[in-house]
DNA sequence: TTGCCATGTTTTCTTTTTGTTCTCTTTTTT
DNA sequence: AAAAAAGAGAACAAAAAGAAAACATGGCAA
């Protein structure tokens, strides 16, 4: 069998994982976008290698038709999506107070991102003109650095954990609520250690 | 079986994937505004190609009929419950901005009900104080009525559909934005049509 | 009845999208 | 430094999609 360049396992990868997010088989330059490409010529390529490979097939039948996996390469199926963990409650100015038993929480995939992510309820107004209300779900991706602007959770001297918007210098680390009635509060960057960036957000307003 | 083509394909899902929307079997000018197109002619081609390809059937015994599915193409969508259907745009004082294909988003089951419930997406600032912000995406309990101080969204003149606030009297309906810079408008109860109750609200703070 | 309008249907034309090939530059690997 | 891989972008022909107009027909109201 032929062989496959780092780049074309990835294209590979990609077709593998998100078959099913295509309502038909995509054209290059659906897939271009997709890929971040902005040159069909450049995909083609790569489909050709992968077609030649076997691990693609065109599909057949239709001039424009798209690309399609073969029916092999379709086997190794992803594995049943159980939702992420509902690790407890943030509540700024306590530790995170975990759950006794951990429970799984079904998120949209528009919430979360591919690496490792959990979900908190927050307690407290601390984050409220961001949106972010007393009783809200949010979603975390478990990180320990971020960028400026970010909103993270943050662990201070090992005691306790919050959620804010964070902005770091050299000297010092600012953990900013969004709350005129509240202030910023300034660390040394050794007694902050961040756990999670936000990456969603989610409220019920049923009534219980 | 005969092939298919990319918009041919999206069609079909399209009628798949809403059937249900149509009181009766839509026309082709009707299916025109839904899919956004001008010409009866080019939905034609389209229609004319399920048919040969047997996913749809013209409906008989009468002659200007519409179109509807064959039972066996109606067959193969009701077994993936998956999620909840992701409607479309809403911004105030447009109607919903339907999308073409229908797509579907996992919903946790907190931000649910056991009600019929679907998905859109909101556009515009004008719920902002209650922290629904632009790009979010609102979980609707499909009902045609509600409480006073629910968030619903309402169909005014059938043409506009709006996100708001519900205060309502015998005279009049308010519907109150949560944004300072808005005012409430008033209307006749009767040129207002409610059309789902906010139920649950998601964002999404990935960076794309 | 008559006339009107919405329907499906056909036809002609234009525009957009498609796969494909090519050349050239940039990035990565050896 | 050299080679390989990846990418951008332009060009092209063919296919598909769309717009717009015209036509036939049946339902419906004046």
């Amino acid at each position: 069998m032929k062989v496959i360049t780092r780049r074309q396992q990835q294209v590979f990868n990609y077709l593998r994982d998100n078959t099913d997010s295509f309502s038909c088989p995509p054209s290059l330059a659906e897939l271009c976008v997709r890929l971040g490409m902005t040159s069909r010529g450049s995909l083609y390529k790569h489909i050709m290698a992968l077609i030649e490979a076997g691990l693609i097939e065109p599909f057949a039948g239709n001039k424009q038709g798209g690309i399609r996996l073969t029916s092999q390469a379709g086997q190794e199926q992803l594995q049943p999506e159980q939702g992420l963990p509902f690790i407890g409650v943030i509540a700024a100015g306590k530790p995170i107070e975990a759950l006794a038993t951990v429970d799984y929480m079904t998120v949209p995939d528009a919430l979360k991102t591919d690496k490792p992510c959990y979900v908190l309820q927050v307690k407290g107004d601390s984050m409220i003109e961001a949106g972010i209300f007393d009783g809200d779900w949010v979603v975390i991706e478990q990180r320990d650095c971020a960028n400026n602007g970010d909103i993270v959770v943050a662990l201070i001297d090992n005691a306790e954990a919050t959620l804010k918007y964070l902005e770091q210098g050299a000297e010092q680390v600012l953990l900013l609520p969004a709350n005129a009635n509240m202030t910023a509060l300034s660390y040394r960057p050794e007694q902050v250690v961040i756990q999670g960036v936000l990456v969603g957000q989610m409220r019920s307003y049923r009534v219980h």
